[in-house]
DNA sequence: TTAATTTACGCAATCGGTTGCGCAATTCAT
DNA sequence: ATGAATTGCGCAACCGATTGCGTAAATTAA
């Protein structure tokens, strides 16, 4: 039980030599059906299985792609990373998962380790405070696929794949204009990341546009744990001009912060208007359920795999998209709108 | 730039021989220190990367741990999925996520691939469907350390790592009675699976224990897939005897189930009394509050990844243990209490 | 000083496929 | 029937690190 067979036992039996074996399981155009009939019949009965490890070696690839991304614990990154599944499972790649925990040094010791480990491509969505991209290079001066999705950067010859998130920040903030705020507070994550800048931006933009002053006491940059919701709430109760808008960057931040509200007797929507992102399967459940902007996860994972494979496999007609922008949608609920 | 640079370099700029360079770098003891740091200095210099294709070759390992799991897109099944990655990064192991997307054939597939690519053990959760286990008996065949968690089975020196489920539903279904629940519906997930068919169990054991009778209509047997929501609801609504008590394997669907039910008119918690099960982030959001069962997810990922690593280390006190229970916690909140 | 150990390193086989090149056998054209 | 083109397959050199075994050099013992 359990011996190992190689192509050398089958080209023993078969009276033939290891290359022939060898071209015959791969189909190479230059061996005759007939032999490959007979080899791969004769593999099948003797339960042949190629030695990855072997032929990774001798063709320098691992049908490996590897994905660093900050957290694998979020509904939001587990969906993506459903997708890219999906596609790279369907394309015969393997996945190898890492996750930085938001730590820059994590980060590059994941790079690091997984371009030791041979993957042919990378995945990645930086990590909260990751502010130097040396890391990568490693993989760009090899020639070494590489794309970046939700949480993106601008390197040369790196793909992205994001929403716009100015324009959705946009949205989302005139969103809130158009059902009566004049006074909105916008809660982002660090500002470091194009996902949350952009959102600002764009939060800046519609203000601009309504003649709304911007003031710096109304934008927050947080690090959108949870446990500073109260904190958060606290600083609401407390401002000088009435607070009745909240644009927070994240649904289950703005769930949180909608139960707090409510406990600390503020009504919404009727006092305050508060709208996430991500659409989260929380922001339907809760009471009263959650305006907010869908952000197509599991469409980026696909289309982040297919871009990836696609250029593994030389097709360059992707190539050309250096930018993907998946289409965001606003979804009006209850804690918007009286 | 980006030249692979090798032992067989190393070995010539310093007048050694490769083998020689090999043992340096892996810090034999045969080798002086003199040797070591000359080579270690030198290869520190030229940037020096090893090549794990050629190291995995003929070491026949390759420091990767497969997981195989239902789903990724869960926040239960990625939260442990995090918990697996901290320990085998820790480590210095990769590992390869596959989905089976609970389809026994796509399982039996990612197995099949896993071995083929030579990952040094396998995780595993099982699918919805799977009820035949062939596709391991490659790995335990080969002595392949193989572990299942959560939705697990027992095959023959296969530790697994999961709660006390019938206990587990035996408190959920307790807790409700204690509340005054005289007529429990219980909503579970395919009896294949343990966690099922252990919950259950403990419901039963519950009725029985009040002296309650079980009733074959009060148990429903169901995909939890949120469709069904809306027709497990009308189902409720048209029973001849009142429910008034509902215990659900799934706080997601107890959730929906919730939402449904006010919208139907009835009260919760003071018509129907709801009991979820995981406690995942939706369950404290919604309102009323759900009440759960506390899976410690993170934890379970931690656990298995460390029984894992030390069963690939040869430690084997651990493997002693071979079926770890993880203690779960009933949480009661407004869904059960008056 | 010489023999017995110990230390430090090299030789060469091995892991199992892959692939450029060359040659023989077969098929085709004339 | 004969040279030319095509087809089918084998030889052998990789891919790059690991490791059992053997031996020269250095150290210790006597």
């Amino acid at each position: 039980m359990a011996k190992k067979i190689t192509i050398y036992d089958l080209a023993q039996k078969l009276n033939i030599s290891p290359a022939t074996v060898s071209r015959s399981l791969n189909d190479h155009p230059a061996i005759s059906q007939k032999t490959k009939d007979k080899v791969l019949s004769v593999a099948k009965e003797t339960g042949y299985r190629t030695n990855k490890f072997a032929a990774n070696l001798s063709k320098q690839k691992s049908n490996t792609i590897g994905v660093i991304v900050p957290k694998l614990n979020s509904i939001f990154m587990s969906t993506v990373l459903s997708g890219i599944e999906k596609i790279a499972n369907n394309f015969g790649y393997n996945l190898v998962i890492s996750q930085s925990l938001e730590s820059q040094e994590k980060e590059k010791l994941n790079a690091k380790t997984l371009f030791d480990s041979g993957v042919d491509a990378l995945l990645v969505s930086l990590a909260y405070e990751t502010d130097d991209y040396d890391h990568f290079t490693t993989y760009t001066d090899r020639k070494i696929p590489l794309l970046f999705f939700d949480r993106v950067c601008d390197l040369p010859n790196c793909p992205t794949i994001s929403i716009d998130n100015e324009a959705a920040g946009y949205d989302a903030t005139q969103h809130l204009i158009k059902n009566g705020c004049q006074n909105i507070v916008h809660i982002s994550g660090s500002l470091k990341r194009n996902v949350y800048a952009g959102r600002l931006e764009g939060y800046k933009k519609a203000l601009y546009k309504n003649k709304f002053p911007v003031k710096p006491e109304n934008i927050i940059e947080s690090d959108l744990n949870i446990g500073q919701v109260k904190e958060f709430v606290a600083r609401i109760k407390a401002s000088e001009q009435k607070v009745d808008g909240i644009f927070v960057s994240n649904d289950t931040f703005a769930a949180n912060c909608i139960k707090e509200l409510i406990k600390e007797g503020f009504r919404i929507p009727e006092d305050i208007k508060v709208i996430g992102f991500n659409n989260d399967p929380v922001s339907e459940v809760i009471s009263p359920s959650l305006s907010t902007i869908e952000y197509p996860g599991y469409k980026m994972g696909i289309l982040a795999g297919q871009s990836i494979i696609s250029h593994l496999s030389g097709s360059i007609n992707i190539q050309s998209a250096d930018q993907i922008l998946i289409k965001h949608k606003l979804i009006a609920r209850e804690s918007t709108q009286i």
